[in-house]
DNA sequence: TAGATTGTTAATCGATTAACAATC
DNA sequence: TAGATTGTTAATCGATTAACAATC
């Protein structure tokens, strides 16, 4: 194939690329070395050049690296010319926030349908996004080419309903929810765990 | 000081491991061994041998891990038994879910009070906890004895006040706002960032 | 006791950093 | 051109896995 696997460390790191780069963007700096770069980022020269040329040599000697030219390629990297379509499970009030959040569809992420397991919610909706009944979930994703599902139910009751999405054809969950989904292999999960997050915080504050 | 240094990795291990042993407990199961452990979590036997005895020999020849003693242990070591105040900076939709999530308190993270910018907010409340002018701040984190804040609010806003806070004495920063803060190095900040997890998802889609 | 399983040392693997020839 | 900086190889460092003696 001649594609090496990129290491979990290296992905990582892109969106903070993205988002510096994103900045120096902003603050209308054309170019950067390694080196302005890694001084900005608290991390050496070498990683950065290591990390860009897993996926190819976006410098130029003697030069350094077009901001808005790199900002696009890892874009492009991280997938954000493809539009995808959401939903989201669990209208409670984290759900709510994230489908309150305009800013991800500027990056192609586009929510387009809420479902919660409260009937009463039925008709309601947020940001223009209509609240449905969960046994309609199947149908929704299948009619409206959905490829992302956020879920934010309790722990309990989030097995349960990936089975069926993913029976659906969804392709990538962001779980929110304080559990390790169990998927098939080519199913993505990204997973959010905020009380994990704060226990980290905990341990150390400790130290 | 015959205290080692604890590796990242460990550190955001503990949480999950946390996060299983109270469910072994919830099930019932008094002892398990780190093979069966390893097959529940997905990982290598050996790790969470390493992993567990950087803190202590926790185990049993011939017998395992006592899972109630442990998830008490870990508990322990993560801090769960060291009370903590806590404000929240942004009432916007994603501050209010975390202050209105009330499962934190049961680890010892009590929300004391919400500040935000707009006063009209001024006297609102959630689950109780009040909603205060922002410019109350410093004198709300000294008499309060807060010691974390949880950051919710536009990424050009976060460094401001964060200084302000910081300069009061808090020791810990949640950080969900889209922006690498600039602390002074005994202070700790611990991530959230939603947009590069999304992100994250997003580069993964694409393989 | 015999079997099971830990705690820990050694071996392996992978990721990060350093160095430098290539080259703009 | 001379200076700067990349892309990439080699060296180092750290984390994970394997192995096994200790021991319950």
């Amino acid at each position: 194939m001649g594609i090496k696997a990129i290491s979990q460390a290296v992905i990582s790191r892109l969106p903070r690329y993205y988002r510096y780069l994103g900045q120096l963007r902003d603050e209308g700096i054309e170019r950067i070395s390694s080196r302005e770069l890694s001084e900005r980022m608290n991390v050496t020269a070498s990683q950065i050049r290591q990390d860009l040329n897993n996926f190819g040599g976006f410098g130029h000697q003697g030069y350094g690296y077009n901001v808005d030219s790199l900002y696009i390629e890892i874009g492009k990297i991280l997938g954000l010319t493809t539009k995808h379509n959401l939903i989201l499970v669990g209208a409670g009030n984290l759900g709510r926030a994230i489908a309150g959040y305009a800013k991800f569809e500027k990056r192609g992420f586009i929510m387009r349908g809420i479902f919660d397991i409260d009937e009463s919610l039925n008709g309601q909706d947020v940001r223009g996004i209509p609240i449905m009944p969960l046994d309609r979930i199947e149908q929704f994703i299948l009619e409206n080419d959905i490829d992302i599902a956020v879920i934010c139910i309790p722990a309990t009751a989030s097995m349960a309903v990936v089975d069926r999405i993913v029976k659906c054809g969804i392709k990538a969950i962001w779980n929110f929810s304080h559990v390790d989904l169990d998927v098939p292999r080519d199913v993505i999960v990204e997973n959010v765990h905020l009380s994990d997050s704060l226990m980290r915080l905990s341990y150390l504050m400790k130290q």
